[in-house]
DNA sequence: AAGATGACGATTG
DNA sequence: CCAATCGCCATCT
């Protein structure tokens, strides 16, 4: 799997301007989740308005690791696994990173999910 | 052009 | 509770 974003590239950007602004979308929801706290990807999906559409927002997580400020770290499924973390340069630093937040994580899955969960749609409200 | 894939999720057996 | 399936939809091969 080659990313779609090449910012270094000589290739431009692959992605039309729809997608363009899902991607951001997802990077701005995903900015605003508080620190120690985490979201899932169908949250996301939901609030952008594309509720069964998960596995985008989960690609465009894949294309976020270019970006700045994005904290995919804070991305989890619906479980609170952590379903990404091969995705990171280092396979245990989405963990790391997330037990530097005071997150607590066993067996690659966040515990008190429940109550670490941050909705967008129910902290932004709906749009 | 067609089939396979995936950082998902909900349902069903 | 685990496994199989289906819906979803941009990308990749």
């Amino acid at each position: 799997m080659k990313n779609t974003i090449k910012p270094l590239s000589t290739k431009p950007v692959k992605l039309s301007e729809k997608n363009k602004d899902f991607f951001d979308l997802v990077y701005q929801v995903v900015r605003l989740v508080p620190y120690g706290r985490v979201t899932s990807y169908g949250a996301i999906a939901k609030y952008l308005g594309s509720a069964r559409s998960s596995r985008m927002v989960g690609w465009a997580m894949n294309a976020s690791h270019v970006q700045k400020g994005v904290p995919a770290h804070r991305v989890v499924n619906r479980n609170g696994e952590l379903t990404g973390k091969m995705h990171f340069s280092s396979p245990d630093e989405m963990q790391q990173l997330l037990e530097a937040e005071g997150i607590v994580i066993v067996d690659d899955t966040v515990i008190d999910f429940d109550k670490l969960f941050w909705d967008p749609v129910k902290e932004l409200g709906f749009e």
